[in-house]
DNA sequence: GTGAACATGTAACAAGTTACATGATTGA
DNA sequence: TCAATCATGTAACTTGTTACATGTTCAC
């Protein structure tokens, strides 16, 4: 899925400006599962725009620069309907952390630990955020089902390197220990 | 992280080809949160072989064109303890299907259906893949501790999408199926 | 005899990110 | 006064993927 049809399919819920659908990826409902850069939104809207798949209105804002609200045109909804009834592809994780810890033998204990604790943080701080979202997140099923979906995954994340903690980060546990033997 | 470190990585657990390297990012112990084609391996391991990073060794095959098989030296031990040694960027996870199902009122019920079922497949299919490999998966607690995040993290999803499978595909819970009223 | 698995490699291409450019307002 | 937030936009750049090129053996 392109960042054309990500766009489309937040218009399909509500007018929104590029800022703002910055915004709605990187701390909405979509934080979790999707990512756009302003590099790749505003030209996506621009020839989008050229094409009718969605109109413009410049709102004035005192002080603040013109905000340009885009909204999704029928034409738009078709294609949107298109690329959305294409069977999906398998969902994507990367994760550096757990490469980092797959190699934790080549890592100083206490650089483990840190790297531990900060991705155990960032874990907790994305769940909360969710969960906020959830409260205003109406009883839109799909919406509903998206943020369960996320407190699941992440929720069992977050259990899982609680309950692992002591064994992973016990002295003696990994490499740059033999000292202690 | 790059391919180059993914490649050193592997390597420091055993010597490999890029086809093998391959094949253990595809469906191995990294296979769920790493990715890597053979157009970026084959290109990064002669990059390094050039560089001191890596060894070749032509291991002959009846039939079989040579495998080349590498082995990281000590200079590529250091480059890989560096590469490891900064703080992680954040996981990051892309779904496809979870924007399809937050946009579930353009769909047809039978499409969301379907798209449904064969998420759930792939993901028992995945899950049942890396339970295997924790029987083979040695003592190894970076193993260990990766197998089990992925169990974990991929048991919860599965889980998830039984209990909401009746919910959400139930006759009346989306659109297009407002004659159902 | 046809396709899959083994095995390596390259070049064109896609897609999106980073950094830059600009500029006002607001709060610390 | 300095950083952050609001707001839009472009161009160079990274990074890696797809598709192509080549060739053998084995199983169905």
């Amino acid at each position: 899925m392109n960042i054309r049809t990500l766009c489309l399919g937040i218009l399909s819920f509500k007018e929104a400006s590029g800022y703002e659908i910055k915004k709605m990826v990187e701390d909405g409902m979509f934080s979790h599962f999707i990512d756009a850069s302003y590099g790749s939104i505003y030209p996506a809207l621009t020839q989008m725009l050229a094409e009718g798949m969605v109109t413009v209105r410049a709102e004035e804002q005192s002080g603040k620069p013109d905000k340009k609200v885009y909204a999704i045109t029928p034409k738009g909804q078709l294609a949107l309907g298109c690329a959305i009834d294409v069977l999906p592809r398998p969902d994507k994780f990367k994760s550096e952390f757990l490469f980092q810890v797959l190699l934790m033998d080549n890592l100083e204990h206490d650089r483990l630990a840190e790297f531990y604790d900060v991705r155990l943080g960032e874990l907790k701080a994305e769940l909360a955020r969710i969960r906020e979202c959830c409260t205003a997140a109406s009883l839109h099923p799909g919406h509903k089902f998206v943020n369960g979906y996320g407190q699941a995954v992440i929720g069992a994340a977050v259990t899982y390197l609680e309950t692992m903690r002591d064994e992973m980060l016990a002295p003696g546990s990994g490499a740059h220990t033999e000292a202690a033997e």
